[in-house]
DNA sequence: CCACGAAATGAAACGTGTTTCACTCCGTCT
DNA sequence: AGACGGAGTGAAACACGTTTCATTTCGTGG
């Protein structure tokens, strides 16, 4: 999960490849802070104004990483589907995963949902192309059917990006301390409990 | 909506205010980037050293503006209650009002939902304090009770707890430009609709 | 092989959040 | 009155994201 499998994706070449493996590294040992310009240019074997030539910002960087991490996690998901018997049975498990992903890597985890919340000009496509994947994972988990089966009806593509926010914003607590891995999960099923219920009852 | 009624709240005295106000007026003319530490000062009429006396960072200082308007938002729905015979209807008319109040004034919103994401230290406490009083908020507009009145269901407190997630999600998104101001209400309420319906379903 | 333009480089500069420090001011206690 | 201590001040310094620019390198078409 959340690894560097499928990485010569989109318009990335080994340069801009390496730059983010670069700036995930130093994001995940020390944190968001941590991932300077200049240590990644250096650290890249790239100069300074290479790194703004291919990307707009340091928040543009690690969405990069975001967007490549979560396409690898989709390959991943399209051989192996989801287990479990049951819709709720296979979102906890692809959240109990996804969670456990994300938040094994804190300093990372962090300095991603910031990028994402920074809302600076020019990040807003990678963050959108990053819900629209996520968006995919869930329906899929949900429907227990493989990437791309079937068309979702419009009530579970509600409930997949309803719970798509709810996941987030619980990081985001998370991120800030106000409460740990276990409860994100639980949370996301509480609202997938009752947004289930609710879907069924029409 | 979300003025500055209550302003004389909690350990904040006149000075501690006059920052926050001359920060806040700064954020929503020009936005984040615009909130400039020696600005602030200098309108406010102290120096730089004492902004840092009195808040550890420029989030925290926007994060004080933000606990401040929900508090008078909160002082003011105690006295007018959420109108409305359903609790759709009172959600509604809620997010509505609290979503418009909000987004009309976008550069604000913007820099204070960057404020919640940072995650910095010693920023924990306040979003915390700003996320109780949201949720009781949105518990007391569900239920139609005056603020305080009675004691919210278990379900009643998850659904609050999620719409507040969905709510912030959403309003992230809008300030990335994914969506509108009218959407961030239809996402709610579609969240609203189907969580009323599972809990309902009891 | 050469000329051209795009990409990369290296270094310096700028803006701004944050820190530091020596000094002043002011209220309180004795 | 005099001493103390915390808050405030002003100015300088530091760190780091971002920009700029003159120069160099590199791949490609002629």
């Amino acid at each position: 999960m959340f690894h560097f499998a499928a990485m010569k994706a989109e318009g990335m070449d080994r340069r801009a490849r390496r730059i983010v493996e670069i700036a995930v590294d130093l994001a995940e040992r020390d944190g968001f802070a941590a991932v300077r310009m200049r240590d990644v240019a250096s650290q890249a074997g790239v100069a300074l104004g290479t790194l703004y030539r291919r990307f707009r910002s340091k928040e543009e960087i690690l969405l990069a990483a975001l967007q490549l991490e979560s396409m690898g996690l989709e390959e991943i998901l399209r051989e192996h589907p989801v287990p479990g018997d049951t819709p709720r049975e296979r979102l906890r498990h692809f959240f109990s995963v996804a969670t456990h992903g994300l938040c094994s890597k804190p300093n990372l985890a962090r300095a991603l949902l910031r990028s994402i919340a920074s809302a600076e000009p020019g990040v807003t496509e990678k963050v959108a192309e990053y819900h629209a994947i996520i968006t995919r994972l869930i329906t899929a988990a949900m429907r227990g059917a493989l990437l791309g089966d079937g068309t979702p009806s419009s009530d579970e593509e509600t409930v997949a990006f309803l719970l798509q926010h709810v996941w987030f914003a619980t990081l985001v607590g998370w991120a800030g301390g106000l409460h740990d891995t276990e409860q994100i999960i639980e949370q996301v099923m509480a609202a997938a409990e009752l947004l289930l219920r609710g879907m069924e009852r029409s």
